[in-house]
DNA sequence: CATGAATGAGCGTTCATTCAT
DNA sequence: GATGAATGAACGCTCATTCAT
């Protein structure tokens, strides 16, 4: 891609967008929908509080954007690393620490998706839950994949990917809340066994 | 004194009482805590506003209400499955075919349980939130109990005890969202075969 | 005046209406009329909320009911005080007398009357505000037959009688508030020679 | 940033509060504070009910206000007014003649003082209630002074600070409700005398 | 374009009054 | 007549959104 030269005003207007993007995601991890007032939002934005429609049409807009941003960034990554892999065991493994390292990096992040997701507008929600369910789809592709090829056992796939991605889900909603456990990274490995063990994975 | 609080009066206050519970539930379910407005609410308990008042001190103390019903009812009914069985593998089964069982019957519980639960008061939050750690700490308890038994093999019983939850509660969560798997209470066995292989259980 | 035998259910009515004054007057005393909730006051009154409407059409009337029989028990006991004496001097500090004592008597009717009587319902005020006028109008007449009978020089004596009540109002407003003078009565006579000398009586 | 506070724009709100201040001191004259809903006095002021809270906390910091506007007009007014004389008596004539001219100005604030005070929030009632005991202070100061430089009789000076003030008191009141005295100032002299004379004022 | 004061619909809650029992 | 649960209008207040500057 390249960039087109742009001038100042573009330049900062962008930024302010981010701002208030920024603010957005961290008044919904700490606080969750209703309690951002755009004022407040603002205020952390740095801006007045009549510039905000400058940048989002309303509050759910805003929201809205905040969803999309965070879909694209984890379903990217997750695309980018399994591209890195052949077999679709390592693709699998790939796209789950891609999560989990990303949910560790950016707490926010989880508590948005994994925490704050309800509550918050229907359309909202629905964009949020779709993240959810596009990697249980994904984990369900990789699994038929593994089925048709032998390497799991026949199952009923969707069972098996739903229970693939609950495990992670929970542990990382856990570490989340309670602080348990203490590196989420390091758990990875545990629960990954869990799951393959589970998935039947022939030796 | 001639006015008797007769039977029938008190029938009348109960069924008013649990008509409020019910709409309160239903839209708990629906639209989420902040959405609930005492006026709607009313509306759909077939009451004036005032008479919610009545009955409940506040928004708030409704739904903590509802929180404590829902807790009471699915411990209680742990309680008395688990207490049915001797071996804890039987007692662990026990366990979540009881949560299965519950959320199959009542979705709208099953709804504010494991979709809406955040986003609401934070006290009503945390008494939510407090039955899924029930849950988690009850499992773990069994899982503890498996291994000093030698029944499954050494491993980080917190992670397991979240990794075999968060199975369930995905598969819950895809069931209440999508409808898929149709039929919940038939996945309970399949679900049930993938923590015992990812617990390791002996044979 | 003849009593009318009345049965035991006319007597524990009245016994009922009375109960209401009594917790009427407590609280408007106390609170101020806007406090009164018909709820605590049945409560007080030892009835129930219903049972206030059959004696008292709402809460302006029986906010009415008290004044018209504070007005009556003042005027009553101020004609009755004046009868004993012959010279006008003496009528006119029986007057006051009975004031002053009525009130160290019964404070909370001096509470309803001095204090609280106006943020009262329109028709509420003007009964008190009637009490106050009529006190003044009755000294008036004192003074404009003293005057024509040249024991006071002649003065503007509605001035005068506004001047006459109004030290002992302000004293007795003091009293209320703040406890000074600590003995109204002892006062009277203080406050006596205050107005006598103001209205420039003769030797 | 564009946007500016121009002058303009501070007049235009000093002038928004003022006409709120206006129609609260209106209503609170008129009606009483409980009277008042934020609605109608957003209504007179001719503002929405929200624009109040950009000026005012709340109701009763409106009324506090107000309350703290007519202590310090009143007092300062009487400070100035004394500073101009060198005797006690001219001072002590100099105090009441500002009030009567004052409330005669200002009949608003004298029906809030003299009539409404009472009734209204605990904290305005003190506030109100304290400007009436202030005067009562600053006029027995002046008593006492008197009588140690032995141009009055010794006395109790409480009472009679209370009565003093207690005849202009009343006369104001008779002034507010029935227009009488027609002519409120030209009463001041009457009532002076009175009072020089009640207080034993050596010739 | 940026501002923040202004708006007013809508909230949770109260309470004088009614009415079935 | 007595009861107290039920009613719903009205309250004080908030906040997403608009718009004059």
């Amino acid at each position: 891609m390249v960039y087109r030269k742009t001038d100042k005003v573009e330049a900062k207007q962008q930024q302010r967008k981010n701002s208030i993007l920024r603010a957005g995601k961290e008044m919904l991890a700490e606080e969750g929908y209703q309690k951002i007032s755009i004022k407040g939002l603002a205020e952390k934005a740095g801006i007045a509080t009549g510039t905000f429609y400058l940048y989002f049409t309303n509050k759910d807009k805003l929201v809205e954007s905040i969803a999309d941003e965070m879909y694209e960034q984890l379903i990217d990554e997750i695309r980018l690393e399994r591209s890195k892999y052949a077999s679709v065991f390592e693709k699998l493994q790939a796209s789950m620490l891609v999560c989990v390292n990303l949910f560790a990096r950016e707490k926010q992040l989880a508590k948005i998706l994994l925490i704050q997701a309800p509550g918050i507008s229907k359309i909202l929600n629905f964009k949020l839950v779709n993240i959810e369910k596009e990697l249980v789809r994904l984990v369900k592709i990789d699994l038929d994949e593994l089925m048709e090829q032998g390497l799991i056992p026949g199952q009923d796939t969707l069972i098996s990917a739903c229970a693939f991605v609950g495990t992670f889900r929970q542990v990382i909603i856990s570490w989340l809340r309670e602080g348990r456990p203490q590196n989420l990274e390091k758990s990875f490995e545990t629960l990954l066994g869990y799951n393959l063990r589970g998935l039947g994975k022939h030796d």
